[in-house]
This record gives C-alpha cells, structure tokens and sequence, in this order.
DNA sequence: TGTGAACTGTCAGTCGCTGTCAATAGCCTG
DNA sequence: CAGGCTATTGACAGCGACTGACAGTTCACA
C-alpha cells in the first residue's frame, strides 16, 4: 500500500500522475542529496522542501516521516531479493536458495536503482545508514519484517508450518545475522564496489557451517 | 559512561548523591508504569515528570531522552548476561559457552532487577519493546552493539582475531538472530513465565545445526 | 560559616509531525 | 467547451521531544 506505485515507471498515465511522481522523486533526489553531504540529523526537512520549492506540508504527504525518504531506495532493493528468492528452483535447500539469490539480485538491481537514483548516491546513503544510529535502528527493524517474510517463504517452499517448525525462522535468523554483519562490515570498508560486497558475502556465508562446530581447534 | 553508576546499591554516599538516585528511581519507575499502563508514545515526558512532580528539564538531565528510561533495565540484563559469558569455563566451545551464559543469567538476574524495579513490571516493559516499533528499532541497535561486544570476547576466549577471522562474528551472529526470534515468540506468546522463555530457548537453539542442513528432509 | 560546585526550575526556542481549511489545478461529464 | 468534481497543495496553528541559557537552591568541604 505504501510501496510499489513506482513499479510501472514508464507508464505515461495523466498529466497528474506524472506530476506527482515527479515531485516525489524531486523530494526523494534532494533529500538523499542532504542526508549525504551534510549528515541525517543536520538536515532539516524544511531545507529538503525548499531545495524542491514545495511546502513542509507536502513532504510528508509523500513521506509518513523523515526516515521513510532514506529508506525508500532501500525499498526496492529488498523486493527485488524476495523475487529472487521466489525465483530460486524449488529443488535448492533453503540456505543454498538464499544464497543464490543475495548473489544473483546484486547482479541486477543496479539498473531498478538508477531508475529512481544515482546509484553511488545509494551506496553513499547505505553507508549513511550503517552509521547514523537513529537510522541504523529503523533499517534493523525493517530488517527483521523481511525476515519474517522471508522465513514464511522458505517454509512455504519445504511445505512446513512456520509456527510449528523453528528450523524457517532459526535458518532465515542465522543467514540474515551473517548478511547484516557483512552489510556493516562493508559499510565501514573503503571499497564500496558490488564486488567488494559479494566477495565478503560469499567469504561469510562460507563460515556458518565451521562457526557453529563445536570446536573450533 | 551513561551506564553502571546504579552498580554499588548499597553505598550510603552523601544525601546529595542518595537524593539523586531517589529522583532517578521514581522517574524511571514512574516512566515504565504508565509506558506499560498507556503505551509509550502516548506518554508525554510531562506526565511523567508530574507524577513524580519534577521539572521537564530534571527529566532530561537523568535521561538522554524518552528511549533510554524504558531500556535502563535491559541494560541491566544484557550486563548479566556478558558477565555469565565470561564466567563461562575457557574449555566450553563459543556455542555452548553461550549458550549456558543464557540459561544461566536467567536464573539469577531476577533479584538484580527486583533491586530497580518490580520484575514484573520488567517483564511487561519487554512486551512493550517488543511491539512497539520505536522502540523494537532501539532495541535492535543496542542489540547489535551487544552482539559486537560478544563477538569480541568470544574471540579473545579463543585467541583468535576478530578482524581476521570470521567464526566469532558469524558464530555471535547466528546465536544473537536465534535469540531474537525467541525473545519476539515469547513476547507473542501469553506465558510470560522465565520458565517459558528458557524453554523456548532451549528448543530453538537445538535447531540451529538441523536448520543449516543443506536439505531438511 | 562561607564559598564553590552540583542540581534544579524556568523560559525561550528549534524541529519533527499533524489537523484544518481554503485555494488551485487536472479531469470528466454533459 | 463550460462547469462542476476531486485530488493536490499551501498557509497556519498547534503538540510534543529536546536543547541552551540563566538564575536560584542546596549540599559538600575547607
């Protein structure tokens, strides 16, 4: 309801329509924009809203809050790994299936992004996230309503019952808790490349099985 | 800096010093009360400073803000918890090392808490984390930085580095995604016992090898 | 006992966010 | 194409969290 009325973007519709969604990707440009260059809590949402020319009052009738703007982007890239999960053949094992999907979603959601974005003005605003706390909060929130989602999903694939299982949940919580460590460790590194992330991913990923033997020696 | 100055109770101290513990006690007593009676956004910070018929400006001067008077006492518990761990026989694995550390600070951090507030109104005041999405968010974060924290120590205990070695963070990682999942099940649930949780804990955390099975049938 | 420091209250002000209401501007029907 | 309908917007007022500045009290300590 809140999300996905930028999913046909080349849909001409009326001059309304379009109006709106330019006003909206006006205030969203501007706002990543500030958040990045001067900081999240520096930035006042009446400096976004002058930048676009539009009244305080109309930001937040695009945005529910200031945080919905810095993770509207962020969004996408999370619908966009769900497909490919639900995409994954349904012979994969649940970890091999998540797995294979973070890997093959990054090879694709580049071009979803700079339909909305500046893609390094996403990276930059990730990395903005990782390390203003305020934020970092509410995408850790978000984070575990994907989980839920996606522990749903797998054990949809397997056939079981997510209240009656714990293996969907304690899997999707042990592969997500490695993907949020790599996403921080990421964040702080200087190489801010796809393929910075995808090596530290796989390198991780790889380590679940030897970090939960019983003995490490 | 902001924590650990409610550690020595029984100090006598100066009048000053016990009069401003007074003043902390009520306030924070007074803040989980009605947080848990109305609901932690419809608590104003005046209503709590006039029950306990302080200035506004008192209440900031104990508080950094709203948030950090309804985790002073998870910050309590996440204490104990460290604590345990350490305690912890450098012979046990990082698994079972915390995996004890759990089980055991539940049997203990009762009376701690009964030393600031009532343990039930503790217990309430975790539901009220958990479904309220402001703080959830809040409790994420901290969590995270708990989960750093841990991830250190358990790499101190196994003479491992924890910048080059993976296993304690991804190990750290899986347990924490693992907990969390229970905390949240628990605070659904209507059995608010400790007995309840420890319980759940327990069932989850066995799940955790059979869960990254590669195939689970 | 007096002096400095710690606490506190008061006041004013900023910023995020919401409700209301009137004005404007696309849209659609006759 | 006129005229009305409705979505979108701007202007304004107001609430609540939070902060800085200043002044008054109260304890601590020489």
């Amino acid at each position: 309801m809140t999300t996905a009325q930028q999913s046909a973007p080349s849909a001409p519709a009326g001059l309304r329509e379009r109006k709106k969604r330019r006003t909206r990707d006006a205030l969203l440009r501007a706002a990543l924009v500030l958040f990045v260059s001067q900081g999240y809590e520096q930035t006042t949402v009446d400096e976004i809203t002058e930048a676009v020319d539009v009244s305080q009052r109309t930001f937040f009738r695009y945005f529910a809050n200031k945080e919905e703007a810095a993770f509207a982007v962020q969004d996408l890239v999370e619908q966009h790994f769900v497909a490919a999960l639900r995409a994954r053949p349904a012979a994969e094992g649940p970890l091999l299936a998540m797995r294979n999907a973070v890997l093959c979603s990054w090879a694709t959601v580049g071009e979803a992004i700079a339909e909305m974005v500046p893609v390094d003005l996403y990276m930059r605003t990730y990395q903005l996230i990782e390390s203003t706390p305020a934020l970092l909060a509410v995408h850790l929130r978000r984070s575990t309503e994907l989980e839920e989602k996606i522990a749903r999903l797998i054990a949809e694939r397997e056939g079981l019952d997510v209240e009656a299982d714990p293996r969907p949940r304690v899997a999707v919580a042990a592969f997500s808790g490695v993907m949020r460590v790599t996403g921080r460790l990421w964040g702080q590194g200087e190489d801010t490349s796809v393929e910075a992330i995808r090596r530290l991913t796989e390198r991780y990923l790889d380590q679940i099985a030897p970090a939960l033997a019983a003995d490490w020696r």
